[in-house]
DNA sequence: CTGTTAGCGCTTTCAA
DNA sequence: TTGAAAGCGCTAACAG
């Protein structure tokens, strides 16, 4: 067993050329021309031998390592983070790369020594993404490589790669007006995330969505609930808050989906029932949207998409800087009905 | 930028010396000893110049990488999945290692490029992971270099690493009858899932453990429901045929939390209330377990540990073939109480 | 106590 | 159309 590795050195012996001759083929080296003959050899043999170049004096002699490092602050902890993962490996896989994974659990040090690490295994590119979209400071050393953003932007000229909140908060909102809502309420306001991109990309653009529905429909926004957290209890304390107003609404955008397991529970011991006496949508597509009862209607976060679309562009010669908004499919589910009365 | 990489003969020339001497000393080579005043010579001159290996060049010569593989079947993608990656970056970072994933997606041929693809990259080691607990058969390839299954058992003699869940049943159990429930119901019964380990290990041993701890306690089981699968609908379906029953139960144990979010519907829609009407325990910690109301008391699979515990397997000179079971702890949370009456 | 030398497997210049 | 030889950066026999 362990027999020993085939090289490049036996591919030439049995095909009957120099080293040289059998690394030209394999390449595919198109200056210097080989007979065909010698190529149909070289092709055999390696077939034969099962021969695959040894990555290790590949990458020595070249400086390329057919890796590429997604590098995340906790992303690879979330409950998101798997499809980010898995299409950033498809997308790589169909290139023939591999993927090393680092997190670096927000922590400078551990950040710099993963960055140091991965530059000196020669990854062919990075992929630099944020658990919650937003903006971040690109570490100086990434910028001698090609990095891609995933989930997140930054001051630099780089590709990023990132939901397209704005267009799904405008669906999700026409979603609830269309079918003929006028009191309207959203739950989870945050203005510290709202005004600092640092904190949440997501927060600013999904008001800038709704608002231009709203806008757009001829309506305005009939109250804004305040949430420290997006969390459940937030949505429960906050729902719960929004229901005992004067001409409490028909219908809430509840900014993420754990905002709006809360706001069910609020609904439920109100003892009001979804659909019919409160509509909710809302954004994510969190697992735990769909074991709600009633399923709720909630715009998608495109991660698989997003694994895959970051993966490409590192690979890409050379990709344009500027965001990609990738974008965020809305799951219709139950949890939407016109207005009673 | 870009400036050239700092070579091993770049110290060696700062500190006056051959490169076998800087190896020698960067590389704590005890054999052969070198002057103290050298040694500090070279130490100094990798400090200043901030060398690092060249990773290529040093698993060309030693066929070592300080890189474990990560290979899946679809655990990337897992709501759990993330706590397991992060475990074993976090004992693969301790050691000096990197980590790299792959996703087989159950598809063999994938599997076996993936294997391939590990192998020739000389990874020092490998992960083998399986999404849900179960008996798997090891690919005989990854035999020829240090192996550990991760939720997985197989037919080899490898060390193997999986949650303690007959024990956790056993706790489960005895966190209801401790409070004084003897009518008490399983949901989420499969014979094909008991029976064949090769679907899951955990139907069987959560069982075991439950009827381990009813036989101790001088009770016995007094109803169980089948379920398809172990989800959302079918814990509702399930546990709505339970409360259909004549005498029906005062507590249920359900095979896992999503069978418990269908129980928790299919409770409120009946009028029941949890757990005033109904205690409710379960296996997992699912996110949504947290999120339920009541908070759902749950046996929490560890995968944090586990994928920690595997990688240090992976990296230790010769572990021990067999069975590690890593204490599945008991998250308590509002779901249980005294029986009514 | 330290250095010379060879070689890991590959690609590429240069020469034939 | 083909090959010899050098060299990527490192470690380890073997000498001294």
């Amino acid at each position: 067993m362990a027999q020993r590795r085939v090289t490049l050195a036996d591919v030439a012996e049995r095909a009957g050329l120099s080293t040289t001759a059998a690394s030209r083929v394999l390449n595919g080296r198109e200056g210097t021309r080989l007979s065909e003959d010698a190529r149909q050899r070289v092709l055999a043999a390696a077939k034969e031998l099962g021969y695959r170049p040894n990555p290790a004096a590949r990458s020595l002699r070249l400086n390329k390592t057919a890796t590429i490092a997604l590098i995340s602050d906790t992303v690879v902890t979330t409950r998101f983070a798997g499809a980010m993962i898995r299409g950033a490996l498809n997308a790589a896989r169909e290139r023939d790369h591999v993927v090393l994974i680092t997190e670096t659990q927000g922590d400078p040090d551990i950040e710099r020594d993963a960055i140091d690490a991965m530059l000196h295994r020669q990854v062919d590119g990075v992929i630099y993404a944020a658990m919650s979209s937003r903006r971040i400071t690109v570490p100086p050393q990434l910028l001698t490589l090609p990095t891609v953003l995933l989930n997140a932007t930054s001051n630099r000229r780089l590709p990023a790669v990132l939901p397209a909140e704005e267009e799904a908060a405008y669906a999700v909102t026409s979603a609830v007006l269309d079918r003929g809502h006028r009191n309207v309420a959203v739950l989870g306001r945050n203005e510290a995330y709202e005004r600092d991109a640092h904190l949440s990309l997501a927060a600013k653009l999904r008001m800038q969505g709704i608002r231009k529905a709203l806008a757009d429909h001829g309506h305005r926004l009939a109250a804004s609930e305040y949430t420290e957290d997006w969390d459940v209890p937030g949505g429960f304390d906050g729902m719960t808050a929004l229901l005992r107003r004067p001409n409490r609404p028909t219908a809430v955008i509840c900014m993420n989906d754990r905002l709006a397991v809360g706001a069910y529970n609020a609904a439920s011991e109100a003892g009001l029932s979804i659909p019919a006496d409160l509509s909710v949508v809302s954004f994510d597509d969190d697992p735990i949207a769909e074991a709600l009862r009633p399923g709720l209607t909630t715009a998608a976060l495109p991660h698989e998409a997003m694994g895959q679309l970051a993966a490409e562009l590192v690979l890409d010669a050379n990709p344009e800087p500027g965001i990609r908004w990738v974008p965020m499919p809305l799951r219709e589910r139950s949890s939407v009905a016109p207005p009673a009365g």
